[in-house]
RNA sequence: CGGGGCGUAGCUCAGCCUGGCUAGAGCGCUUGGUUCGGGACCAAGAGGUCGCAGGUUCGAAUCCUGUCGCCCCGACCA
């Protein structure tokens, strides 16, 4: 009896650890066949392996589309992404994301962070939340002013919500850094960034809280320093390139960042907020900083010209309102704008066609700190109101545009209410203490490289690349000992990109009047799966078909699994077909009709006309759209459905 | 911050000037039905502290005061 038991309990014992050994067995099977997968896939290079996501059915995500353009939105970029269902505000500059939103948003995230992992630089994570100490210590508190979100905690600290992050990496190197052997080094992020924006604006172009890719590069000496900007400066090709973007890189004001060089990365698009002068030549430059052409000398008339001759103006105080009081062309005006700098006043002289560029100011004066005086300080210093500035008989210092010494005669201000004089003369009348290139470009200005017409557009900033210098590093005493064992400071660079900038420049230029067209690389969806009357049991049961056969298929090029959603609404016709147009999936399959005769369409979103191909087998489904995905297919003649 | 405008249903708006029944329309939403390849139709329904607070008045979405929010035009930036 106990051998039996015994016999029975060794049986039993056998019988388990076969199965179990079988179920070892079939797993190690199915990692095998997993990783069979993805060797398959890690043959193409890491650049071009973005990341796949589950297949969606509409009725199990969020994609609320909108019929009618909310009151609100201004811009093309926009009012597509309310429409589409991409971003829904949550107050005055700040939005949700909404799923198909934030896939786009994800996609640029992996774009961005693949090129710049690409070009050495290590990504870290650095607080949005700050102390105001590190801010006071470069003086940035200053500078920024109230576009810093601040608040006190519960110990009566102040703290800053991040606007960037130069103070706070600087402090990582200077405590973590001394010698020249950890150096090159490139630091950077992509996180959400706040800045309480004067006035948000256009969506998610202009909001107060956004995210932002920044980097920083450290170096021992400045050709260091050039070495890593210039890394950084292909790597933001690249990633624009990637991301469907047409952009122009330009010359730009360094602005609050400081630093010797910087180039901006433009997007054209009317929705821009920056004027970009550029030239076939390949010349561009932001408007601010655009050199103006050097002028003629003032010509030799000046004997014959008449004294200064005072002519009331009652009430004119623009150029306009002078012009037709006096009978004069804005460019027979010279306008005198009172500035301060560092609490002292000057005078900035333009002609009455220009407009001052405050950035070249700056620039020539050497000093940050340079504003438009109030209405009061012109009144103290030119004896007259607002409106009636001039520069003859002032006793501040006088800095005139090229253009204002190229004048041989001139309409200025009286320094007195209501009253302009004529006949003004340069170096007679009045004079400089400076002549400087002082004027905002504008649209026609000859080339400063090569001499032909230059053009004015408008730009969206998606990227904006620095060569800081030593000015945090000196600030904040990041100091490094170099081979020689002196301590220097070390050598920076800046460089940051608006992530969700990126998807609203895209969606400035890739789109029509029926919605957008997502380019593949940033697309939410690549395949939208669009079942017409899914009641019909044969369309029923095509699209599930396709619809698995899809979402286990691959882009036989790139090795990148298609994403793809499936429209399984109870809806009309009509009303799938707008919203696939809305929402801009680069590549459709309807379900509907043709599936009587076995058939199915393909069709890109930026194309008329689709291919008809046959549910069966479905592999021939996943071919076509294979093939579409990779540029033109051929299309029947048919016009769209 | 200065200038202009707007807050009424999820969205687009009417009603306000000249105060007066239970506050409206279109779209969207729910249910049922007919439809079903480019936002269809019929029927029934849900949904509103009229931004908020105070005042005037017998009575306020409407008039007055304040306040908050939002948008547009100008100086900042990814």
């Amino acid at each position: 009896m106990l051998l039996f038991l015994w016999l029975w309990l060794w049986l039993w014992l056998w019988l388990w650890l076969w199965l179990l050994l079988l179920l070892l067995l079939l797993l190690f099977f199915l990692l095998l066949l997993l990783n069979s997968r993805h060797s398959r896939n890690s043959r193409f290079p890491p650049s071009v392996v973005v990341f796949a996501v589950p297949p969606m059915r509409w009725t199990q995500t969020l994609i609320p589309t909108l019929k009618e353009t909310p009151a609100d939105a201004e811009v093309v970029s926009h009012k597509l992404m309310l429409r589409a269902g991409l971003i829904r505000k949550l107050a005055s500059g700040t939005y949700n994301y909404l799923p198909l939103g934030f896939r786009a948003l994800n996609k640029v995230v992996h774009i961005v962070r693949d090129e710049m992992d690409r070009a050495g630089a290590n990504e870290i994570l650095m607080p949005a939340l700050q102390p105001v100490e590190l801010w006071k210590e470069t003086g940035r508190y200053e500078a920024f002013g109230p576009i810093m979100c601040q608040f006190q905690d519960r110990t009566g600290r102040m703290n800053v919500l991040g606007p960037t992050h130069e103070e706070v990496v600087t402090d990582i190197v200077r405590n973590e850094i001394n010698s020249y052997r950890q150096l090159p080094i490139t630091l950077y992020q992509i996180q959400v960034k706040f800045r309480d924006e004067i006035r948000p604006r256009f969506g998610v172009l202009r909001s107060r809280e956004f995210i932002m890719k920044d980097a920083y590069s450290f170096d021992v000496d400045t050709a260091g320093m050039d070495k890593s900007y210039e890394k950084m400066y292909e790597a933001y090709g690249r990633i624009f390139t990637r991301c469907g973007l047409v952009f122009r890189v330009v010359q730009a004001d360094s602005g609050l960042m400081g630093g010797s060089a910087s180039c901006e990365f433009m997007v054209p698009s009317p929705a821009g907020e920056d004027l970009i002068v550029s030239c076939e030549c390949g010349y561009g430059a932001n408007i601010e900083i655009a050199e103006g052409p050097v002028a003629g000398v003032a010509d030799s008339r000046v004997g014959s010209i008449p004294p200064p001759e005072p002519v009331s103006t009652p009430g004119s105080h623009t150029v306009e309102q002078v012009c037709r009081a006096m009978d004069g062309r804005p460019a027979d005006l010279v306008k005198t704008l009172i500035c301060t700098s560092g609490g002292k006043p000057f005078a900035a002289l333009v002609r009455g066609d220009h407009e001052l560029s405050i950035p070249k100011l700056i620039r020539s004066l050497k000093s940050a700190d340079v504003a438009l005086a109030d209405a009061a300080t012109i009144q103290r210093v030119t004896g007259g109101p607002l409106g009636f500035s001039g520069p003859v008989g002032l006793t501040i210092p006088i800095y005139a545009d090229r253009a204002v010494a190229a004048m041989s005669e001139a309409i200025v201000g009286g320094n007195r209410a209501d009253t302009h004089l004529r006949h003004a003369v340069w170096n007679r009348d009045y004079k400089a203490a400076e002549v400087w290139d002082l004027r905002m470009a504008v649209d026609g200005d000859p080339c400063p490289k090569c001499g032909r017409r230059t053009a004015v557009t408008h730009g969206i900033e998606v990227g904006h690349v620095f060569k800081l210098g030593t000015k945090y590093s000196d600030a904040l005493k990041a100091h490094i000992l170099t081979e020689a064992g002196k301590g220097i400071p070390a050598v920076m660079g800046c460089y940051g990109i608006g992530v969700n900038r990126i998807v609203a420049a895209c969606l400035e230029n890739a789109s029509d009047d029926r919605g957008i067209q997502w380019p593949w690389a940033i697309a939410p969806y690549h395949v939208l799966v669009t079942s017409v009357d899914l009641k019909k049991p044969k369309v029923a049961e095509a699209s599930q078909r396709i619809y698995e056969a899809l979402s286990a298929a691959r882009d036989p090029e790139t090795g990148e699994a298609f994403e793809v959603l499936w429209d399984d609404r109870d809806s009309q016709a009509g009303v799938k077909f707008k919203d696939a147009d809305l929402i801009g999936i680069p590549l459709r399959v309807t379900v509907g009709k043709a599936v009587e005769q076995g058939n199915v369409e393909v069709k890109s979103r930026k194309k008329e006309g689709f291919t008809t191909v046959p549910v069966d087998p479905v592999s021939k489904v996943v071919e076509a759209v294979q093939t579409a995905a990779r540029g033109p297919i051929i299309f029947s003649a048919a016009p769209a459905p």
